[in-house]
DNA sequence: TCTAAAATGAGAATGGATTATCATGAATCG
DNA sequence: CGATTCATGATAATCCATTCTCATTTTAGA
């Protein structure tokens, strides 16, 4: 699984492109115009592979399944919108998260998850 | 749905004991020994036209599936113990999420996930 | 108490996401 | 340029959560 393949680096371009996670049906969307005949048992292995490899991040949103999304990148948390369910990207990060923690319990770490209207759906689908 | 049945009576009493979201399997576990016999079918069910009433509230964590808390309750988020998986409440919540949303997105709810170890599970599981 | 309608329990069925199978095609390396 | 080994694609299989089915039991109300 760490060769060189059209289909590879079809993916890791759709996730690049995107500059958001994405579910291993979008990214079949994506990277399906790269690579003709691209199958979604192909993505899953990569994504999977991906992730082991540190190339790839596993992002979960709740009620929405798993995506994924190129590693590396500073803290950042997500925003879904209810209209077309894209996931974006949101930078920064509210602080306080501590002072919401129980005495005793210890905190390691935290999702953010925004919900609303993206850019393209405020118009359309007010 | 609308009897007042001991099963219902066990279901209910038992997300108001735990104070905490409850996976269905979790409210069977609870459930059980106030309603003997009680089956999966009926909290589900019960889960489900309580949602529909207002009675109870949907609770989804990334990755962690679909839970049940009691509604009515005031603004809050959620803690989940990756050792014993069990989801607490926590109180408060930080501002400044509006300032998160890229421009042109309309933010209309948020969830908020912190990540840890529980109180019990401090010792045990450090 | 008696009856009709509704709720229950057990297990089968479903749905969707993910993984396994396996023959074929492609990447790597000498 | 081969030969070898790995990756792929199609689809079957699996997994898990949830829902359905239906005979039986229970509730609510006359």
């Amino acid at each position: 699984m760490n060769r060189q393949t059209r289909q590879r680096e079809a993916i890791e371009s759709a996730l690049i492109r995107a500059d958001r996670p994405l579910r291993p049906a979008e990214i079949l969307e994506l990277a399906g115009p790269l690579c003709p005949g691209l199958g979604i048992a192909t993505v899953y292995r990569q994504v999977k592979q991906g992730v082991e490899d540190g190339r790839l991040r596993l992002v979960e949103i709740p009620g929405s399944g798993t995506l994924y999304e190129v590693a590396g990148k500073h803290h950042h948390h997500h925003f879904e919108c209810r209209s077309c369910g894209r996931v974006f990207e949101v930078d920064g990060c509210p602080g306080g998260l501590k002072g919401l923690t129980p005495d005793g319990f210890l905190l390691e770490s935290h999702e953010i998850v925004l919900y609303g209207l993206c850019r393209d759906c405020c118009g359309s689908a007010a």
